[in-house]
RNA sequence: GCUCCCAUCGUCUAGAGGCCUAGGACGGAGCCCUCUCAAGGCUUAAACCGGGGUUCGAAUCCCCGUGGGAGCGCCA
C-alpha cells in the first residue's frame, strides 16, 4: 500500500511555525516511505480565508522545499463533490435536516451548561419528517447514539470516546454549504488519504470523523495527532510571538534547512544528534518516536542551529542566498565568485543570511568614515609606522592571496617587533572601518588589491592626523 | 461545567523497572585557543509536579490530586 499524507491548512490566517511543523512531520512520513504529499486549501470559510494566506502557504512551502506531488486542491473547487455527498447521506439515512433555530441552539446550550452538562444537540429534529415554515434547514449526521469510538492513533494510542458524548454535528449549513468536519471526511476518503498526521486539537474531532467514514463505508485512515507548538513563553502561540508568517525567517536570513532541523527536533529526537540535513532528516524521522507534549519555540536555539547550517553549507549557495538579502540593503553584487569569496570568510562569524550581509557591508560599499571607538584605539599616531609599512609591503606584492598577505602582515609585525595585534587592528578598522572581521589576511584579499591600498591610505592620513 | 489530551534542567530532549550519582543540546557562568569577532575545545550551575500504591527495586507501571492544553460553533 502505498503511503498517501497531506497537509491541509486553511487559509484563515498566515502560514506559522506551527503549521509548518505539521506539515514537516507529514511531508517526512510520506518522504521516507516513498509515498505521496498532497497539499490541499482547505477554504471553505469564505469570509475568512484570504488570497494572502493562500499565496504564503504556497510559497513557504516551497521555500522549505516541502513540496507536494498531488494538489493543490481547494475545496472551494469541490462544492459539487460534497453537495452529492449530502444528498447520498441524507438519501440513505446518515443525516436528517434539522429545523431548529440558532436562537433555539443557543437556549438550548445555555440550559445545558447551566445545568453543568456537556452541551450538545437534543436531536429534537432526528424523527422529523415534515419541514418547518419558514426555516432554511440545515443538515446534520446522524451520529450512533451508543457504543464507543476507539481512534488509534500511532503517537497518542488507544483513545476511546463515548457516542454519547458526541451530538449530531451541521454537515451542511443552512445556505447549503458544507462544514469543515465533513469536507475533511469526504476529501480524506476521495483523496486516499491513508495517514492523518495534524495538530492534536484536532483528536476531539476524529471520533466525528471515523464515524463519518464509516457511514460511508471508507476505511478510516491511520491518524498520527502531533502536540502543538507553544510561544516561547509557554502560551499558545499567537500573533503576539512575533512570527507572523514563515515566509519571515526568509527574510530574516534563516536557511530553510535550518527551520526545519529546528522543528523537527520538537517533539522529536535522535540520539545526541542535533544538526540533521533534510536527507537525513528524512532517513531518520519515525512519527512513531514523536513525543505527546507540547513544545516551546525557543529562537535561541533555532539560531545556533541556523549557524550550525551556515557553517557547513557552500559558499555557492551563501552566495544565492546573499544576494537578495544585499540587495534589501541597496546593494546589487553580479560577481558571483566574488560573492562566494566573501560567504566563505563570513560564514563562520554569522548567525543569520542578514548578519552576513551586514556584516559583508563593508566589502561592497565606500567606507562611510570609522566607527568611532575603533578609530580612537587604533588609528593613532601609534598606527602610522606599522601601517605604512605594511602599505608598502603590500603595494609591492603581485600575488595578491591570503597566505601572501598573511606572510606581511606576520613578517611587518615581526620587523617591528610588535604584536599581531598592534598591527592587524589597525589594519581592519582601515579597510573595514570597525574592530570586527574575518582574518585579516582573508578580509584582504577579498576586499582587493585596489581597495586595500586606498583605503590604508586613507587611514593613514587619518592616523596621522590624529 | 462536561469530554479528551499532556507533565524530566529556564528551553528542546535522552530515559521503554535495576546500566541514573538522571545523559546530550540551546542559553548562563568560567577557562583554553586567538590579530578582532566568531568557530572550536574543556569545566561548571541547573530537572524527574505532589501524594499514594505495585515491586526486592520506579523518572519509568497503576490510582488520586495539582497544573497546563484542546474540544464542546450554521469557525477551521
Amino acid at each position: 500500500m502505498t503511503v498517501r499524507s497531506r497537509f491541509a491548512p486553511s487559509p484563515t490566517g498566515l502560514l506559522h511555525i506551527g503549521g509548518v511543523r505539521t506539515a514537516l512531520f507529514s511531508w517526512l512520513y510520506a518522504r521516507r516511505h516513498h509515498g505521496v504529499f498532497i497539499l490541499r486549501i482547505e477554504d471553505t470559510d469564505r469570509e475568512r480565508s484570504t488570497e494572502e494566506a493562500t499565496q504564503v502557504i504556497l510559497d513557504g512551502m516551497e521555500w522549505l522545499g516541502l513540496s507536494h506531488d498531488e494538489g493543490p486542491f481547494y475545496q472551494t473547487r469541490r462544492m459539487d463533490r460534497y453537495a452529492e455527498v449530502i444528498q447520498q447521506f441524507l438519501a440513505a439515512g446518515h443525516a436528517y435536516r434539522c429545523y431548529c433555530t440558532k436562537e433555539e441552539l443557543e437556549t438550548m446550550r445555555a440550559r445545558q451548561m447551566a445545568a453543568k452538562q456537556n452541551p450538545r444537540y437534543d436531536g429534537t429534529c432526528r424523527a422529523r419528517t415534515t419541514p418547518r415554515a419558514g426555516v432554511d434547514p440545515v443538515v446534520r449526521f446522524r451520529n450512533p447514539l451508543e457504543g464507543s469510538v476507539v481512534v488509534e492513533d500511532v503517537i497518542h494510542g488507544n483513545v476511546a470516546f463515548d457516542n454519547a458524548q458526541l451530538d449530531d454535528l451541521i454537515i451542511a449549513r443552512s445556505d447549503g454549504s458544507p462544514t469543515y468536519n465533513f469536507c475533511v471526511v469526504v476529501d480524506d476518503m476521495d483523496m486516499k488519504v491513508t495517514h492523518v498526521i495534524r495538530g492534536d486539537d484536532h483528536l476531539n474531532n476524529t471520533p466525528r470523523q471515523i464515524n463519518m467514514l464509516r457511514a460511508l463505508g471508507a476505511t478510516p485512515p491511520v491518524y498520527a495527532h502531533v502536540p502543538m507548538i507553544l510561544g516561547a513563553d509557554g502560551a499558545k502561540l499567537s500573533k503576539r510571538h512575533g512570527a507572523v508568517s514563515v515566509l519571515q525567517y526568509r527574510e530574516e536570513g534563516y536557511l530553510p534547512e535550518a527551520l526545519l532541523n529546528y522543528l523537527v527536533r520538537l517533539g522529536w529526537s535522535h540520539g545526541d544528534r542535533e544538526v540533521f540535513t533534510r536527507a537525513e532528516m528524512t532517513e531518520l524521522f519515525d512519527i512513531r518516536d514523536v513525543n505527546k507534549a507540547a513544545s516551546a519555540f525557543n529562537p535561541d536555539k533555532l539560531l545556533w542551529l541556523n549557524q550550525q547550517h551556515i557553517m557547513r553549507a557552500t559558499p555557492e549557495l551563501l552566495a544565492r542566498y546573499l544576494k537578495p538579502q544585499l540587495a534589501a540593503l541597496g546593494i546589487v553584487v553580479d560577481d558571483d565568485a566574488r560573492l562566494a569569496g566573501v560567504a566563505r570568510a563570513l560564514q563562520e562569524r554569522a548567525k543569520t543570511l542578514k548578519e552576513m550581509a551586514q556584516n559583508g557591508l563593508f566589502f561592497f560599499t565606500e567606507l562611510q568614515g570609522y566607527d568611532e571607538k575603533a578609530a580612537k584605539k587604533n588609528l593613532t599616531a601609534e598606527a602610522v609606522r606599522p601601517l605604512t609599512l605594511v602599505l608598502e609591503k603590500l603595494q609591492a606584492l603581485t600575488d595578491w592571496r591570503a597566505a601572501a598577505i598573511h606572510d606581511i602582515v606576520n613578517l611587518a609585525a615581526a620587523q617591528l617587533q610588535l604584536g599581531l595585534g598592534k598591527i592587524a587592528q589597525p589594519i581592519r578598522v582601515a579597510v573595514t572601518g570597525t574592530s570586527v572581521s574575518p582574518p585579516i589576511d582573508v578580509t584582504l584579499e577579498n576586499l582587493g588589491r585596489e581597495t586595500t591600498l586606498a583605503r590604508l591610505q586613507r587611514a593613514l592620513d587619518y592616523a596621522s592626523r590624529h
